[in-house]
DNA sequence: AATGCTTTATACT
DNA sequence: AGTATAAAGCATT
């Protein structure tokens, strides 16, 4: 059994402790709403998190959320300032960042090779794309294929698209290990998008930060609105880490590909990093 | 001019 | 307590 189709009963589970939070659902009534017996319930879960049901459950709590964003209040500025990641040296964490130039900018793209594939993960199957200098899209594609290949046409108009599964595999095993080795990133964006992404980068796995706190990164303390949608711009899912961005108040909020699927996410780094 | 992965304040249920 | 509504604020289309 592998951990994508694991992935849709997660995210029924989910979406079901999302519209019955207010009642308290038990583990039982959970399992039972997934057409699991508790026991596979409880399979379930560790086989795809290496978590109980119950630390699951404790992970989605808004309380929980809140005391992530106590703990990483300064999380940027000391990731920033031990030298970490500053611009130029993202490169020391687990993936390289290349931005297109402006001149590429203008061109989407023009004359440049993507070749993409479809690909099994965590959570639910992705689609990724990858040129010669680095991994340029990653997306979740839960309904149409069509539809994630509409986009990633649509942000590199000019370039020549090939699908190439046998290409993109060995990156797309890599991308969800644990301790992965680094991967490299080609992002094309304006320039406030690639401020925020390169911030995004600073936020380990297993933590978060809201939006605001984003925002001060970037040198606009009250931008948090226009952080949001750059944040929700961003190409490459997962590896740029736009899910580890939630409000204020410890609601996990919105996400391109499903308030589910981030809060999974979430949940999926919480259980990682608690591990140890 | 309108929109959005927000935030804060204010008013209700 | 939880939930609507309004407004402020700012990059992007």
């Amino acid at each position: 059994m592998s951990l994508s189709s694991d992935y849709s009963r997660i995210e029924s589970a989910i979406r079901y402790i999302e519209q019955n939070f207010q009642q308290q659902p038990s583990l039982g009534e959970i399992a039972g709403n997934s057409g699991l017996s508790p026991f596979h319930f409880q399979r379930l879960f560790k086989r795809w998190a290496g978590i109980s049901p119950k630390r699951f459950l404790q992970f989605l709590t808004v309380e929980y959320a809140k005391g992530l964003l106590q703990e990483s209040r300064d999380l940027l500025d000391t990731a920033y300032q031990a030298g970490l990641s500053g611009p130029g040296r993202l490169h020391d964490l687990f993936v390289t960042i290349e931005a297109v130039t402006p001149a590429e900018f203008k061109r989407n793209g023009a004359g440049l090779r993507i070749r993409y594939g479809f690909h099994d993960s965590p959570f639910g199957e992705c689609l990724l794309s990858v040129t010669e200098r680095g991994i340029c899209g990653l997306s979740f594609c839960p309904g149409e294929r069509k539809e994630a290949l509409a986009d990633l046409r649509d942000r590199w108009s000019g370039a020549g698209l090939i699908e190439d599964a046998m290409a993109t595999r060995s990156f797309a095993q890599k991308i969800f290990e644990p301790g992965r080795q680094k991967v490299p990133l080609f992002l094309k964006g304006t320039n406030f998008q690639i401020k925020v992404w390169e911030a995004l980068l600073r936020i380990p796995s297993g933590q978060v930060c809201c939006y605001e706190d984003l925002a001060q990164a970037v040198g606009q303390a009250s931008a948090s609105r226009a952080v949001g949608t750059a944040v929700g711009s961003n190409p490459v899912a997962f590896l740029v880490p736009c899910h580890r961005v939630i409000r204020k108040s410890g609601i996990v909020g919105n996400y391109r590909w499903g308030a589910a699927r981030k809060k999974a996410m979430l949940v999926w780094e919480a259980a990682l990093s608690a591990e140890k």
